[in-house]
DNA sequence: TTCGTGATACCC
DNA sequence: GGTATCACGAAC
């Protein structure tokens, strides 16, 4: 399975409201403060998980929430991940796209430059990337740190 | 628009 | 121990 990354949104650390991370490290949001390129997966709303890659050297928080993203291969075993019949929202929300390609907490902490079960690969597209503020958050809403594909 | 859902963090 | 909060999804 495969796809475009559509929306991201960037968490930083001890500056940022809106982050975990924010009031220190707790065991729950320790791997934010570790290495970069590495996964950080956290259990929401008692019912899905989101995907996180983190974004700085260790010992400095940040991350970058994975919202979105567009199925490129295997689209046919996304749906029956997700349990639908058409593509069209098989993968546009953060706890759907994990829902989607069998992403869970085993992947926390995982390499995901180096990882073979899960990765990310440099690419560009000729669509416009805007920014908006961030979703769901109540603090932090000036920082415009939510990216996506128009599309 | 609402409600279920459960882990977490923080407060006793 | 309890409880408020939550970077959401699905149903309605």
């Amino acid at each position: 399975m495969s796809g475009m990354v559509a929306e991201a949104e960037a968490y930083r650390g001890s500056k940022d409201p809106a982050s975990h991370a924010f009031r220190g490290m707790t065991p729950r949001n320790s791997l934010m403060f570790g290495e970069a390129g590495h996964g950080y997966l956290y259990f929401s709303y008692g019912s899905h998980w989101c995907l996180n890659v983190t974004t700085e050297p260790p010992g400095i928080p940040g991350a970058v929430l994975i919202r979105s993203i567009l199925p490129l291969e295997g689209t046919e075993a996304m749906l029956m991940n997700r349990g639908l019949a058409v593509a069209k929202h098989v993968a546009d929300g953060p706890g759907k796209l994990t829902k989607a390609l069998m992403i869970d907490g085993g992947l926390n902490g995982e390499d995901l430059i180096h990882s073979r079960k899960l990765y990310f690969l440099e690419g560009t597209n000729g669509l416009l990337v805007k920014s908006g503020p961030r979703i769901g958050v109540s603090k932090g809403r000036s920082a415009r740190w939510r990216f996506y594909l128009q599309t």
